[in-house]
DNA sequence: AATTTTAATCGTAATATTGCGATCAAAAGA
DNA sequence: TCTTTTGATCGCAATATTACGATTAAAATT
């Protein structure tokens, strides 16, 4: 298999598992770290301050740039890459919104009481 | 390879990465919000709330156990899941401040503002 | 026009993940 | 003791991820 059932969750849950998914890596977490304290930089920059190849850096950046959290936007011979603030502030919503649950009391089964 | 180098990064970065990891599946979202909402469970309620087998429910459960985010405690033939407050108190305070992290102003090279 | 710079993409290899059925071990109940 | 219930683990197959070097494409520079 290796394939994720998706078509059996709740849209929300998808789309919260795939910025999670996209934030799991830590060069991803470094990456977005770099462009919260940077504003914007091009690839190179991430190349050289990340312990990865030019090949491995653009991909990850790919995967960033496809759920939604960064933008790359091309300025002559290099790509200038930011925060997505739209797509930034949809997976801060939604993530902090789980993160905020509060931990319910509802049983499950009534006299069941463990934890 | 297929194969992190976890070595490069902060301890920081990976701890943030291997919760937004285990946050990365939409079944194990599903089972954090099903024990967020209904404090306390066996595992047999989630395979049937699940659309996964017995053997995949369990699998998640490991993950989700394994990086601090669940408890299972043993209950005679069943076992009881909950929260782990400790985990996920640390999995919201780290997550959240990266997400709260505002955008900066540093330019990483003076002339470059594109985004 | 030829060269250089930049970053995406391709191809490949190693490893991880997802999912399932089958089996196993432990406790509870008959 | 034998059976049942429960859930972890094993073994397998399919697919995904991670990483790198090599190549490619496009714009800028010479």
């Amino acid at each position: 298999m290796g394939l994720t059932k998706t078509e059996n969750f709740t849209g929300r849950q998808n789309q919260l598992a795939a910025f999670a998914k996209a934030l799991g890596h830590p060069a991803r977490i470094a990456i977005v770290e770099y462009l919260l304290a940077h504003n914007s930089c091009i690839c190179g920059d991430l190349v050289d301050e990340l312990p990865l190849s030019q090949s491995t850096v653009s991909q990850h950046l790919k995967e960033l740039k496809q759920v939604g959290i960064l933008r790359g936007d091309i300025e002559g011979v290099s790509v200038c890459y930011c925060i997505d603030e739209q797509g930034w502030t949809q997976a801060r919503e939604m993530l902090t919104g789980l993160l905020a649950t509060p931990i319910g009391n509802a049983e499950c089964r009534p006299s069941t009481s463990c934890c």
